[in-house]
DNA sequence: TCGAACATGTAAAAGGTTACATGATTAC
DNA sequence: GTAATCATGTAACCTTTTACATGTTCGA
């Protein structure tokens, strides 16, 4: 799935501009998925050229003119035949885990700051997908993959919470073999 | 955090050719990050052109002849150094949750298939980090990757198990907004 | 008045996947 | 004998990010 297909996928939720668009991936589909203006622009022009978004431009005052765009039949059909023979995969890139894996070979400081740091991050998101679960109009669908986001991120607390002294401890105890062959 | 700076961390854990470390993607490190050979094989000419990996070739009866990389002194500080100042970053990209957020588009059977299909790759998973568990020779590190990928995996099977019927129950009851534009 | 939010875009570079191309060895 | 595993590589393509470029409007 790619940024263009998302991009048909929010303007079946709503007519908006690009601008609209990126503020959706970076609130309702962040904690799944992320696009840049770099790549929702370009997909835009393309969908419009594809005839499966219609284009209003609104003059005014404003002045990089805003361009609403809003869904046609044809673009619906699209984005319900792209979805319905989808495949549920998932992908994960974690530098967090990355650097756990490799802790050996870091002080035991940075280590426990790493901890630290990724704990606040994920209670930032938590906090945030909490405040999202408040809004009414969300659908059934979209109430489970907040619920989903809400539940992972306390099983990754939890976790952390249970054994980070544990870690550390251990990691204090193997005799630095993160400076071994340090000059 | 690159395929290169993957395959360097990998030859500080043991010395090995590109096909050991491909498989080292899909084992240890696979449910945090993964890589081709379109870009494993290229990321280790250009280490071992920079001097951060040294090459041995064994010939022998074996045809492509095994290109055995071990990491450098340099390479090894090379990684350290990058490991160090690393922000513990993650970014998931999940098309299931894309299809959830979507469910209204979708029919209530494609709905609970996907979330059949889903969950039997998580046990999948969840069975295969729990068989990585076992290994004695695991570092501290090494065994809270796979605790917190376990402790995920159990949190979203949790999750959908509880919340499965309900959201079918709820999709059952809207009026097919799926499919009323169809022609 | 000053910073945040609104608003659009492009070009280059980065990073990676997929598909192709090849063939030996080993275990069943 | 035959399928899985071992083993290496390239080239074309795809997608996305980053950095640049520009300017207005609105609220404090």
């Amino acid at each position: 799935m790619n940024v263009k297909t998302l991009c048909l996928g929010s303007l079946c939720l709503m007519e908006g501009t690009g601008y609209d668009i990126k503020k959706l991936f970076e609130q309702a589909f962040s904690h799944f998925h992320s696009a840049s203006y770099g790549s929702i622009y370009p997909s835009l022009n393309q969908l419009q050229q594809d005839g499966l978004i219609d284009l209003r431009v609104e003059s005014g005052a404003r002045h990089p003119d805003r361009k609403v765009y809003s869904i046609t039949a044809a673009g619906r059909r699209a984005f319900i035949e792209e979805i319905v023979q989808a495949e549920p995969t998932e992908q994960l890139r974690s530098e967090f885990l990355v650097l756990i894996f490799f802790a050996h070979l870091l002080p035991t400081e940075r280590l426990a700051e790493l901890l630290d740091q990724v704990c606040r991050g994920y209670k930032e998101v938590l906090a945030y997908l909490e405040s999202l679960q408040e809004c009414d109009d969300n659908t059934a669908g979209i109430r489970f993959t907040i619920g989903l986001g809400i539940a992972t991120l306390q099983a990754k607390l939890a976790f952390i919470d249970s054994q980070r002294s544990q870690l550390l401890e251990e990691h204090r105890a193997v005799p630095r073999s993160w400076s071994e062959k340090k000059s």
